[in-house]
DNA sequence: TGACAATGTGACCACATGGTCGTATAATCA
DNA sequence: TGATTATACGACCATGTGGTCACATTGTCA
């Protein structure tokens, strides 16, 4: 956590810092990422950013908790309507609602991407602490409890499917980022709906030829 | 590509260089990767080093390109049979042939990985060159195929059943490596098998519960 | 106004980096 | 043997890193 003095600071002044830092984290891994650079984007002096953070790690942990903090709000209000929907809508609301966070706050969302792509095992378990893994228990409760409902079949093996979805969800925001990167966030929603879709049909229905 | 002098160095001394080369490259990034480092565990002078690679990247682009080498080789023979399989089959190939991989080349597997996240530019553009996306292609032609075969079903969306298995494979070979990872490699043909095919099924029939 | 504490500040530190270069050594050929 | 060439070698360089610290500036309260 950052110093008081940090927090005394004038909002313009805190902002400017973690604007600057939110950047240099989001462009290159926590070694690479240079205190210097931010202290430059941010016209403040060397001395004065230490007397705001005790060290990098404490300013990359602080950065990386903004994040995860904006994004666990943007996805509450959808996670909270989950129980009124079959397993195939919770997905695609998941998916959605990803892509448009990314579209939202891509500063967030390029900071997620490299620290998934992160080396550096201690800033990696700094910034994890606990409360890890919970997308992949809560992909597991859903299918399970879809299960139970009878919705999807019982033969699915659970942590596969749960594997699945996870490297799916991942790879419909990198592949949106990557087709519509930050240059074009004119894309329209029906896009994204119907690519969506097309892998969630897949999944749900599977490719084989139907005999009818 | 490296200097003639390095090409006569006796086998043991250059294998020894590119042991030290590959290790450092499989554990941190193009710009973490230290040729000091390198130097020291081979133990040879900064200055020899200077003399068989012009650059850092003359030596990583040397020592990816072996892995890749490997890789194709490794593949080209199960590739070979393709035509002769379902396209069920063929994925299973893949899936089974990546995971033997990595198992039997564990070294060249975390080449790849640590590849697959870089950063750098300039490293990766050096590495690809021309070539690229062929396994993106590969896997579009495959479906393709399989679609006028009719061995799936024409209202798939091919490209988003390519990127989907893409991202299946690259998830199938981080997860053993996770599960089974450097420390144990005495896990199952059949824990594997199993596996794939629990992905394979759900991707090919679908999670839906049928209605008999 | 004066005393004291909180902040601002940038020169500086030790260290590591990729890369160079002059020289020492070994190999080759006459 | 002596001359010439290829290779081995490591001290050295400029640059960048995260982090420190003595000192200047400002704010606060009496």
């Amino acid at each position: 956590m950052p110093q008081e003095t940090f927090f005394n600071l004038p909002a313009d002044k805190r902002n400017l810092i973690i604007t600057a830092a939110t950047q240099e984290f989001s462009k290159a891994s926590y070694n690479i990422a240079s205190i210097n650079q931010i202290c430059k984007t941010s016209n403040i002096p060397k001395g004065s950013f230490y007397q705001y953070f005790t060290d990098k790690l404490d300013l990359y942990v602080y950065i990386m908790n903004i994040a995860i903090e904006e994004k666990v709000n943007f996805f509450s209000s959808a996670i909270a309507e989950f129980h009124t929907l079959t397993l195939l809508d919770q997905f695609r609301l998941l998916f959605i609602k990803g892509v448009e966070f990314a579209k939202k706050h891509p500063q967030y969302a390029a900071l997620g991407e490299q620290f998934s792509k992160e080396n550096d095992e201690t800033a990696k378990s700094a910034v994890i602490k606990e409360g890890e893994k919970q997308s992949e228990s809560l992909f597991i409760q859903m299918i399970e409890n879809a299960k139970t409902k009878g919705e999807i079949d019982n033969m699915v093996d659970t942590l596969a499917l749960s594997l699945l979805l996870q490297s799916l969800n991942s790879t419909v925001n990198r592949y949106m980022l990557d087709k519509f990167g930050s240059a074009n966030y004119e894309y329209n929603q029906e896009d994204v709906n119907n690519f969506v879709d097309s892998l969630l049909s897949i999944v749900f229905h599977g490719i084989k030829k139907r005999v009818d």
